[in-house]
DNA sequence: AAGCCCTTGAAGCGATCGTTTGACACTGGG
DNA sequence: CCCAGTGTCAAACGATCGCTTCAAGGGCTT
């Protein structure tokens, strides 16, 4: 009668796992419930036994996946916040804290690095719109503690500003995990193979300029100074 | 027995508008052949009719809205560099010119700014993989061009270290142009409601900010000179 | 008027979708 | 020993998918 979201039993397991890999390499929405039974070896209705539905499977999936990286980020936010005992924490640290857990929790998937980061861009880039109500909550979370912490450390902007800058960044994020191979094919192949740690190493440095931004917009400034982008 | 892609007569035309429509209300992947010909008011055979098949509908669409914005980004990067004659062309201007384009056919355009936005970030985050030849081809060539303007007014960096810059600039643009009533959602509507203009405006200047990069790699440095993000 | 081509109509094709059913095997506790 | 609970199985359900068929319309030239 057990029918939460999170797998824990074996055959669930498998089912999840199956799931997870071929949800990384073709997308949630053109997988279906036969291709993931055939590959976990089991029958068509054991997703129904075991999750009551293919979008239970899909919601299960998800929180499995996210639900570790934003308590990671919650709590290594915290533990920033505690070391500096209520100062600003610096930019280049929060900014870790928000993008290391991928790292961190990369290694503890039985996925390859290349399909983790692969399922997770696509659970923003496709299902972001379909998150279950359980992640998107935690994700709120996240989102507000950590433009605390930007406030603090970037305190000339506005709160929308770092808000929208911060959107900006997770999207980034999320093109590059998600659409890797379609990147190496219209750049011809000229960022060669790097490995994930130099990606992520560029992005964060990547991400910290875009939210530190050279020509910082104030308060209370006036949207566009210049005539050049008027829109 | 005309099957080009991109439609002109005027039943051709209304199916391509009807698709665009719930294309960037509900995502490609969702939407069926019945579902457009019925807001279209037609048969649904139509679709195979003009179109070859549904494939050829959604490669139809993308064309008719990308091609169009990709010429004009060739246009304007290449009056820059005429216009400064072989010197570099300011960072500023040419992500201008990367951008603006958006701004100039989502007028031309029969959609609503907020649909015609959200059509064209699907495009790059659902459908990135699934791009019709023509399309992919002008965007290595858009790609390739803005890049060696880069190179030229950020000569301290790398050409790798360019092209993921851009991938990390074009992924923020698509998220939030793809997902903006998420982000709404998820930011709990601090963000009010800004006019298009001015989110353009914000993502310019993040843009440029993350792509001129305090902290420059220069073209031979070691990649993490500090231990603090060895991924 | 006749022939032709382009377009649309209703109907149905086979395939695949997520889900349900009911029978069957296994297992642990009374 | 038995029986309730749990899990798996083959099979089939109705719905929907993209696409095809074929007849009929409508405008055009000759």
């Amino acid at each position: 009668m057990e029918r939460t979201s999170v797998p824990e039993s074996g055959a669930k397991l498998r089912l999840a796992e199956a799931a997870e890999e071929l949800f990384a390499e073709r997308g949630f929405e053109s997988v279906s419930v036969r291709d993931i039974t055939k590959r976990a070896g089991m029958n068509i209705a054991s997703i129904n036994y075991h999750f009551g539905s293919r979008d239970g499977l899909v919601a299960g999936v998800m929180i499995r996946y996210i639900t570790p990286i934003n308590d990671e980020r919650l709590a290594r936010i915290e533990a920033l916040e505690r070391r500096w005992s209520g100062k600003a924490v610096p930019l280049e640290e929060i900014l870790d804290a928000f993008v290391r857990p991928l790292a961190t929790q990369v290694r503890k998937s039985d996925l390859s690095e290349r399909l983790f980061l692969k399922l997770v861009g696509r659970m923003f880039g496709e299902q972001a719109a379909a998150m279950p109500p359980v992640v998107e909550e935690q994700f709120k979370q996240v989102l507000s503690r950590f433009v605390k912490a930007l406030s603090k450390a970037l305190p000339t902007l506005a709160v929308d500003e770092i808000l929208w800058r911060m959107h900006f960044v997770i999207g980034a994020m999320v093109h590059a995990m998600a659409q890797d191979e379609v990147l190496q094919r219209i750049s011809q192949g000229a960022s060669g193979n790097p490995t994930v740690e130099a990606t992520l190493s560029r992005f964060i440095r990547f991400a910290i300029a875009g939210l530190r931004n050279g020509m910082s917009e104030e308060v209370s400034a006036k949207p566009s100074p210049q005539a050049t982008f008027n829109f």
